[in-house]
DNA sequence: CCTTGACCTTCCTGTAAGGGGAAGCTTTAT
DNA sequence: ATAAAGCTTCCCCTTACAGGAAGGTCAAGG
């Protein structure tokens, strides 16, 4: 099949899976007698397998290493869980980042009348003049 | 005084400085003889509001639209809340994403055995084999 | 006076992960 | 026959800077 129904089969993105393919991400596909790619059934299992990855957070390079794994048929799960713990560890990370960043702003904006008049205790707070 | 006392007064970097100052979001700094920049204790103030800013999460677009309010006398203080508000909502959108995510991944994760065997319940799922 | 070394300047490259679009094929449909 | 769609490669754009090269400048020490 082309790459467009790869791309709709798969959920990646045409451009992505040139993308993919030209940072040796995926194997590059068979081509066609007239130079346009071929996928098969199991090019499009791998192309799901990076997209489900990509969306669980894993960065491109986690998802090399997890594809290599997935096709390692002796790897120890332990490697695999690895990956996913740091892959939870950043995320925690992030949201508990976020979380604060997110009290402050409801802090200042409940603080904030949010009306015609210029006094803002945001504005007041950024200047620095706690 | 000069660019790294500036930086490091205000927690912003030199080469942040140089970057803010070539995309016109803050003034340029005044220059001495020798073409060195000379940032006075207002241009501080204003790098440490653009730290703060950016620092809660707002794009350096936003902070552009937060220094021209911050600067405007008479601006209304609805306008700096609804900035605030969107902010809000965009890192809470993200909080909620980065939770489902974090929640498929520990789930696997508590499924995995995490030994010298290949199962691996991870790898299954990325593969799509529910 | 001269030489370091620490600053400063501008300019170029690289980052993550593709998206958008141009120029030029081929294939498909009318 | 021709137009529309799809494919190819290639290059630029994005965010918000960091790193580093090449070269000018300033203060301290021998």
């Amino acid at each position: 099949m082309n790459i467009s129904q790869a791309a709709e089969r798969s959920g990646v993105s045409s451009k992505a899976i040139r993308y993919y393919e030209s940072i040796n991400l995926i194997t590059p596909a068979r081509r066609s007698g007239n130079g346009y790619r071929d996928f098969s059934d199991d090019d499009v299992h791998m192309l799901r397998f990076v997209s489900r990855a990509r969306g669980l957070g894993f960065s491109v390079s986690e998802v090399a290493d997890l594809l290599a794994l997935y096709q390692d048929r002796g790897r120890a799960s332990a490697q695999v869980r690895g990956l996913a713990q740091g892959a939870i560890a950043r995320i925690e990370g992030k949201i508990t980042e976020l979380q604060s960043i997110a009290a402050v702003l409801s802090d200042l904006v409940a603080r904030c009348h949010g009306d015609d008049r210029p006094e803002c205790p945001i504005l007041d707070d950024l200047a620095g003049s706690r």
